[in-house]
Parts: C-alpha cells; sequence; structure tokens
DNA sequence: CTGTTAGCGCTTTCAT
DNA sequence: ATGAAAGCGCTAACAG
C-alpha cells in the first residue's frame, strides 16, 4: 500500500483536492464542517502532505538557510537555537549549515543552500570569499549577516562591532592597573571575527602607549581549552613580564587560566585574564572570568524575527529595505582581573 | 530579470531540456563536448536547478533528517558534524532539529520533517512518545536511532549502553575505594538517556552492598555547570559523609568540582568526582574529570555510512535490513578520581 | 464556500 | 547520445 495523496483523501471525503488543500492550510476560507469531515478522513489515512509539491507549487520553500562557523561553540548553538524557535512560530524551518571557519566551505554551502530557494538566508561575518559576497550580492532572498558589523553590509545586520567590543576589554585592564597585556588569537585575518577583536587589543595599546602591541596567533580558529593552555606556555615565554592575557575567546581564557593555575601562577595576583564572549564556563570557574557579555540568543532571536518580518504579502516592498540592528554588549568585570 | 529555468539553458545552448538535465549529472551518458558546452551556458546565464522541481520529478529529496536533545552540546554538536560531514559526501543535506529534550517537541518535529520526505531520520534515543514511535515505525523512510542502546529498536541503531557504561563508572569508584557514592542526575526518569545513566549506578551500588543508592535529582535535562555548583551543595547537606559524586554529565561534574574547591573540599583527597561524556573541559580543568569517553564524531560518521549506504538501488532490499552499530566507550580515570 | 483548469520546473520513460 | 511526451503532487487563479 503505498502512501497516500491529497487526490485519495479528497475522494474520501467527497469533496475536490482543492478543497483539502484549503483545509490543511490555516487562514483559508472553508465551512468548519467541512474542515472536520475532511481532516478525520487525512487522520484516518495518515496522509501528510509532500512538502516538494507544495514548494514547486506555491514557490516557497518554508526554509530560511542559516550559516555559522560552527555547531560546536556554545554561542552559535544558542543563536541558532533562539533564531530556529522564532522562525518556527511562522511555519519556517532552519536549514543550518557549519563552515568550519572555512571560507571555501562556507561558499559551497552559500551555493547548495541557495538551490534550496530558501526564503531567506542567515549567514555569519567571518571573512566571506569574494564569490560567497557576489552570490549573497546577488541572491533574490533577503541575506542577513550576523556576529559582527560589517564595514559594508550586503543588506540587513543583527550584530555588534567585536573590534570596539575588544578595545573596550583592553580599556578595562588598563584602567585596572595592568600594562603588560599579551594577547591570545587566531591566527587568520581576512575580516574574521578574531581579527577584529586584535585589531582592536591592537588599537587600544597604541592609543594608551604602551608600547607594541604583545600578538601571540596560536592556531587557526577555534582555539580550544587545551591549546589555550599551550598559548600560555609561549606567551610566558615570549614576554616572561607579561601581567595580563586577553585572549580571541571564552574556551581559550579558560585554558589560559588553567594553565596559570598548572604552573601556580596567582590569577589576578600576578596575572590576569580575560576572555570574550561569556560561555558558561567562565562564569563557573574559579576565579570567574572577566569577558565580554554576547547575548547570542538575542541575536538569533532579532535575526529570526527580522527573517519572519521579510515574508508575506508586504514582501516585494520589505525586500528592498535594509536594517541595521546593533546587539548591545558590554564588558563584564569579574575575578580574574582583580573584580 | 526573472530568474532563469533549464528550459533558457537549452535554448541558448541549442539542446532539449533531457541534455542539459544530464549534463548537470554526474554519472549520467553525454557526449564530453554536449556537457562543456552546456556548462557554460550555465555559467554565463548563472543557472541554478531548483530543488523543489527535482525533488517532486525524481522522488528523493537529497535530506536526511537528525533529531538531538540539544545543539547546545559539544556531543550532539560533534555528532551532527561528523553526520553532516559524512553524508555530504553522497549529495545528501542534513535537516537538523532539536527537542530540547522535550518528548512533545520531539513528536511535532518527526511529524514535520517526514513531511519533507528525508530519505533517513536519525533520531537520539531519549525516551520517545508513544506516538513518535508509532511515527518511527510507520516511516517509510529508514530510522536510526543513536546514542543509547535501545531495549526494542525501531530498526537501526548505532549506540552504545549507558547504562552498561555508568555502571562500569561506578565500579571504577568502588574499586578506588570510594563508598558512600552520591549520583546527581535529572528529574526526568522516562526512558532517557540519564535515566540508564542513573540505573547503572544504581545496580552497581546494590551489587556491591553498599546500602541504598544516594541519588539526587537536581533538575530537569541538561543539568548546567551551575546546577552542578548548587547540586553539589544539596548533596553535602543531605549526605554530608559523601566521599564521592558520580554526575550524569560532564558539565554538572565540572560544576560539582568547582563547588568543591570553592568550599576547600580536596579533589580526590576528600571527595572524588566523575562526569560522563569526555568534554573538553574535563580533560582541561584542575584536577582532570574522571569519565566515560564516548566518540561522539564517531557516532555521527556511522550513522552517515549507514545512511548513505541505505540509499540508491539496492534501496527496497536495504530497507528491510536492521544494522545494530555498537559504538565502544570507556571509563578513563584521571585525577579527580585519585588517578 | 467550493470546484475547475493550468501549470510550478524538473525527471522519468520510452523512442530514435 | 539525444529528444518528446507525460507526469511528480500540489496550489494559484479564476469561476461559480
Amino acid at each position: 500500500m503505498s502512501r497516500s495523496k491529497m487526490a485519495d483523501v479528497a475522494r474520501a471525503a467527497g469533496v475536490s483536492k482543492m478543497t483539502v488543500s484549503r483545509a490543511l492550510r490555516e487562514g483559508s476560507v472553508i465551512a468548519p464542517a467541512t474542515r472536520q469531515r475532511i481532516l478525520a478522513v487525512v487522520e484516518r489515512l495518515g496522509y501528510a502532505p509532500e512538502e516538494a509539491a507544495r514548494n514547486l507549487s506555491s514557490r516557497r520553500s518554508g526554509f530560511v538557510a542559516a550559516l555559522v562557523p560552527s555547531l560546536n561553540n556554545p554561542q552559535f548553538a544558542e543563536t541558532v537555537r533562539a533564531l530556529t524557535e522564532t522562525v518556527e512560530g511562522s511555519g519556517l524551518q532552519v536549514l543550518i549549515g557549519h563552515t568550519n571557519y572555512e571560507a571555501a566551505r562556507e561558499e559551497r554551502l552559500v551555493g547548495e543552500f541557495l538551490r534550496r530557494r530558501p526564503e531567506a538566508l542567515v549567514v555569519t561575518v567571518d571573512g566571506h570569499s569574494a564569490a560567497t559576497r557576489r552570490m549573497l550580492a546577488a541572491a533574490d532572498v533577503p541575506v542577513v549577516e550576523m556576529w559582527d558589523w560589517p564595514t559594508r553590509p550586503v543588506r540587513h545586520v543583527v550584530g555588534f562591532s567585536n573590534k570596539d567590543a575588544a578595545r573596550d576589554l583592553t580599556r578595562h585592564l588598563i584602567e585596572r592597573g595592568y600594562r603588560r597585556i599579551a594577547f591570545v588569537g587566531e591566527t587568520e585575518s581576512d575580516g574574521t571575527r578574531g581579527a577584529k577583536r586584535r585589531d582592536g587589543y591592537a588599537a587600544a595599546i597604541r592609543r594608551s602607549g604602551l608600547g607594541p602591541p604583545r600578538i601571540h596567533n596560536h592556531a587557526p580558529p577555534p582555539i580550544s581549552m587545551l591549546q589555550g593552555r599551550d598559548a600560555l606556555r609561549e606567551v610566558l615565554r615570549q614576554w616572561p613580564d607579561v601581567d595580563a592575557v586577553m585572549c580571541v575567546s571564552d574556551p581559550c581564557a579558560f585554558g589560559v587560566l588553567t594553565q596559570a593555575q598548572a604552573q601556580g601562577i596567582d590569577v589576578p595576583g600576578r596575572l590576569a585574564v580575560a576572555g570574550f564572549g561569556d560561555f558558561e564556563v567562565s562564569r563557573c570557574c574559579l576565579p570567574a572570568l572577566t569577558t565580554v557579555v554576547v547575548d547570542a540568543a538575542e541575536i538569533g532571536r532579532r535575526a529570526g524575527l527580522l527573517v519572519a518580518s521579510l515574508r508575506g504579502r508586504g514582501n516585494e516592498g520589505a525586500v528592498r529595505k535594509q536594517e541595521l540592528i546593533r546587539i548591545p554588549v558590554r564588558v563584564e568585570p569579574r575575578g580574574s582581573t582583580g573584580g
């Protein structure tokens, strides 16, 4: 027995296919009694509409495509969760892709996702390739960039300035009296968020006349906790007099903190440590890590609301508009910088 | 100018639609010269095939649906990553959903995903509702259950026994000389993986004649690091003489460890701590946490290989088969239990 | 409120 | 190696 289709339901209910279609669609005009009868038949036959046919006919996929660097990152996971739960109220499903922080992989995925005719494309700002930028600009679906504040946005933005946030964090360290501040970052430098944070650090150091920035580019992103431990060893070797280490992200900072403790270096007494992102581990560990608090869920939620508002009748007009949504972030001083 | 379709490409290249279709499909018979010419036109027009039409016509969606409890869990994220990267070689895309550990949400998502006609459905064993079980059993696509070893599998399985692993971990604690071992778990009990781990603990305690199990069901899953800190306070209040705490998962264990250190309780001297899952934090922290090592990527990879092998011409036969793939896990003793 | 007619853009199937 | 015809299962657009 093959899977039943709309015509089978129509026959069994004694109506036309079109009436069945209407019975299954929320806001359509149909007699309540007819709908009841049809839904009963649907239930009995175990009928489920074929999305592909629906999509082809209606020219809407019901998809939103979202690209993040990694799923294995609590921040992006939280953004994706919030995005998903926000748009599913509008009957949309999120197609998630991960770039592994690789521009080439991102390029391929953008192409594949575009074939699925998503109703919107949400991407994480992280140094797109030229081809990716071209595809995004040419795409006939709304594009939302998130997690940074691009200098030249493709269309919509939901983000914050990683550079400014890192600069503020550096200033916090300086205000607390630290003077020989090192930065542990990633080797990538092509418009990635990590590079922006490094730039913010370097700008603050230079403007404060603290001499040349002490930058240790440890590895390609993402830098893990265990790599953070290695990184501190190298920083201490290169700048034995360092009194503070600022990290490109919280996992890295946790590694640095742990390595300091393993070597009997008092934090924050002899060494301050700061991270970026407000991962749970930073709030839980001893001492708690000073970090930049980013509301990852809010980014996903705002992106979702934007996407949801972009579809529907007003579509044609809405697609032309450009929304730039700034998500507030803040430095949160905690024990690791002498709080 | 509207987006070009296959007929436009065919016209521009002076061939039929069918020939264009063949040019775009890997293993189809077509003159190399013709293909070259067509691909050039495709490039020039920026043509991209409409997946929905392809799906409808060919009756294959190119999708694999995967359901995990949470994306914000490094283990599931890693499984999803490996699954995705394994199947994308076969031209499949993974549609990811998260249940938030809620059976009702899972039920809804299984229904929605099934409408997309995925070529396989991969679900995490975590106490399905009766309706979910029914849908899975009735689904005309291969179903893979992962991350546990169900007593009555729906079809394919890629997993391990959470209960046996927890029992082994408990025995490890007993062998190390701990006698007053508490378990910090989740409040859910309906076939979840957390419940299986608790059962494994309880079985080992009973069999060793160590008196009644000391179970503290702290909160619904997932238990966070910060909740782990709370949990230790409550465990110490209830059983002041406890000498070991075994946790349902690593984040919880890290919280317990941190809280012990915050209270000046020596780990492992006065209190042992153990987790489950081998999250990175457990390997990085001081002392490192004894845990059950689960190769999350291997689960995703094996599930992906299984899914990829299930499609294609041999399909009809293959669908009837049942593969039960056991993923080896092991207790890894580390500093937190006196290693 | 319900039905009829025409496709949506591709692939299948069969010719040639 | 290529083409022509016939749908895939649904919804848009109009009629009644």
